[in-house]
DNA sequence: GTGAGTGCAAACGATTTGCACGGTG
DNA sequence: CACCGTGCAAATCGTTTGCACTCAC
């Protein structure tokens, strides 16, 4: 698992160093939409004590880098999550839960506003309703 | 102006004080998509000293009547704008500008995503782009 | 060896909270 | 006159910055 952390750093063009390749597992290791906070906790729980300065210029790098991209919905902590494929999020208002919004046309925006003279590059939608498990109580 | 102020608040069933009458005409004032910080420099530009925990408050209580929306489109401090129709963001890059973009389907969600099992109560768009001015340059 | 990356401490901006006072209904 | 809303101060939360040290290359 560390060695396909170094190999993103690697295929990325950045140094590969302990904080990035523990920092990289741990977001990895939480799957979900983290914050700054869970990742700490997560590289806490494992040993590894990261101080949060450095935590944040990681994900800034990382975020730059194009590893990962930064997911702000709503008020609260930005949230990071590993880059995958271009999809939207649904906020539920019961659990605060980030769930993933699959969107078929990829990195292109689905939707382009009625709005002349505008240039989009992408359309980033924000679901707010009830996850299924909330929806299903 | 300050008398549509004191009715959007009665009919709100809001008290009439006359900070909140300010704030609320600072905000018609401004139009477009103010921080809070903004708020606060129109009604010091007028005159008006309000301290910032009051402001927060009764941006707060604004937002929980429905007389104003909270549009947080992305990182730096909350922009608020006053309630009207609904409608989705376009953040440019170049200036930062918040531009509206209409939605026809009004505050129906106007896209539903293919995920079963979720409810969801609104869709919510933030295009990322150029707005008009900085695309013709 | 050299420069990028890290770690620590401290600053920072935006927002919130606790409590006494004042004004509205 | 009762209570909600205001105003002030101070705390809090998330994040950033400056600088010395260390490590990957």
């Amino acid at each position: 698992m560390t060695g396909r952390s170094e190999a993103r750093l690697r295929s990325a063009g950045l140094r590969v160093t302990r904080a990035r390749v523990a920092i990289l597992d741990a977001l990895a290791a939480t799957g979900g939409h983290p914050s700054a906070d869970e990742v700490a906790s997560v590289l806490a729980a494992a040993g590894m004590r990261v101080p949060r300065a450095s935590l944040y210029h990681v994900l800034g790098t990382f975020a730059r880098a194009g590893l990962l991209t930064v997911a702000d919905a709503g008020p609260g902590p930005v949230r990071y999550e590993v880059a995958g494929a271009w999809h939207h999020h649904l906020v539920c208002r019961r659990c605060a839960r980030i769930v993933d919004v699959p969107c078929q046309s990829g990195h292109q925006p689905c939707l382009e506003p009625e709005l002349p003279g505008v240039r989009v590059d992408e359309a980033q939608v924000i679901y707010r309703g009830l996850c299924a498990e909330c929806a299903s109580l």
